[in-house]
DNA sequence: GACCAGGCACATC
DNA sequence: GATGTGCATGGT
C-alpha cells in the first residue's frame, strides 16, 4: 500500500468530517441497533427502535422480559424480524444471566473476555460483537464490514477473499490503538461505501479515487 | 420489478 | 474448509 492507513483516514475525514457514530442515544440502544442493522438499511432499524422507545422497552431487563413473539412484531420494520427477535433475546439472556442485566457491569470486563462472550451468543457474529464493544462500550476494537472489505480490496490493499480477522488485524496493526479513530474510521468507510462503493463501484468524485491502482478498481478473480 | 442494505447460522459437499 | 442458502422490510 503506497498510502498509509492514516493517510486514507485523513482523506476521508477531510471529505466528510465527523460522522457522529453510533447513531444511538444510549449504550443499550447501540447494542440493540447492532443486532437489528445486520444486512439491513439503518433507516429501517430506526423505525424498529422507535417502536421499542414508544413502549419504554429500551432497557435490558424490560426487553428481556418481553415475549419473543411480541418483540418480533415490534422490530418488524427492521426486516428478518423473527430471527432478529431470537438473536436479540439470546443476547439479552446472556446479559441478564452473566451481568444481572447491567451494561455498566458488563463493560467492566476486559475486551478479549467480553468479545468471546458476545461471540458465544447465537446471532452475534464478529461485526456485531465489535460494534457493541467499540460503539457501546468505547473499547478499542476495529469494526470490519462489507464496505471496509470492498473499498480496500478494490484499491488492491487487501485480498477480496481476506477474512474478517485478517482485515481487523490489518487495521489494528497499522493504526494507534485509539477507539476514537476506530470509531470515526469505520463510520467514514460506511459513508464512502454508500456513496461510491456499492456493488457496482462509482468512483467519480470519490475522495479515494486518486489512490486507485492503474486500470481502475480491482475485481475479484474467478 | 429488480436490486440492494452497516450479517449470521446452518446445510451440504 | 469452502460454498450456497434462508432470513424480510423498505428505499432507489
Amino acid at each position: 500500500m503506497t498510502a498509509t492507513l492514516d493517510q486514507v483516514y485523513q482523506r476521508l475525514f477531510l471529505a466528510y468530517g465527523h460522522q457522529h457514530w453510533w447513531p444511538g442515544k444510549t449504550p443499550f440502544e447501540v447494542m440493540v441497533g447492532a443486532v437489528l442493522v445486520q444486512n439491513t438499511a439503518w433507516k429501517n432499524v430506526e423505525r424498529a427502535i422507535a417502536n421499542l422507545r414508544d413502549r419504554d422497552l429500551l432497557c435490558p431487563r424490560a426487553l428481556y422480559q418481553l415475549p419473543v413473539e411480541e418483540l418480533a412484531e415490534l422490530i418488524r420494520p427492521a426486516g428478518y424480524y423473527r430471527i432478529k427477535a431470537r438473536r436479540l433475546h439470546n443476547l439479552l439472556k446472556m446479559v441478564a444471566e452473566r451481568y444481572d442485566s447491567s451494561l455498566e457491569t458488563m463493560f467492566q470486563s476486559d475486551l478479549d473476555t467480553l468479545r468471546e462472550e458476545l461471540l458465544s451468543v447465537n446471532g452475534v457474529g464478529p461485526e456485531t460483537a465489535d460494534s457493541i464493544l467499540l460503539y457501546a462500550a468505547g473499547m478499542p476494537t476495529f469494526v470490519v464490514d462489507t464496505y471496509t472489505q470492498r473499498v480496500f480490496a478494490r484499491h488492491g490493499w487487501i485480498d477480496f477473499d481476506a477474512g474478517y480477522h485478517e482485515i481487523k488485524e490489518y487495521f489494528e496493526s497499522g493504526l494507534p490503538r485509539d477507539p476514537h479513530q476506530y470509531n470515526e474510521y469505520h463510520a467514514l468507510l460506511v459513508r464512502v461505501g454508500h456513496l461510491h462503493c456499492r456493488k457496482t463501484p462509482n468512483c467519480d468524485g470519490c475522495p479515494l479515487a486518486e489512490l486507485l491502482p492503474d486500470g481502475g478498481p480491482r475485481q475479484p478473480e474467478f
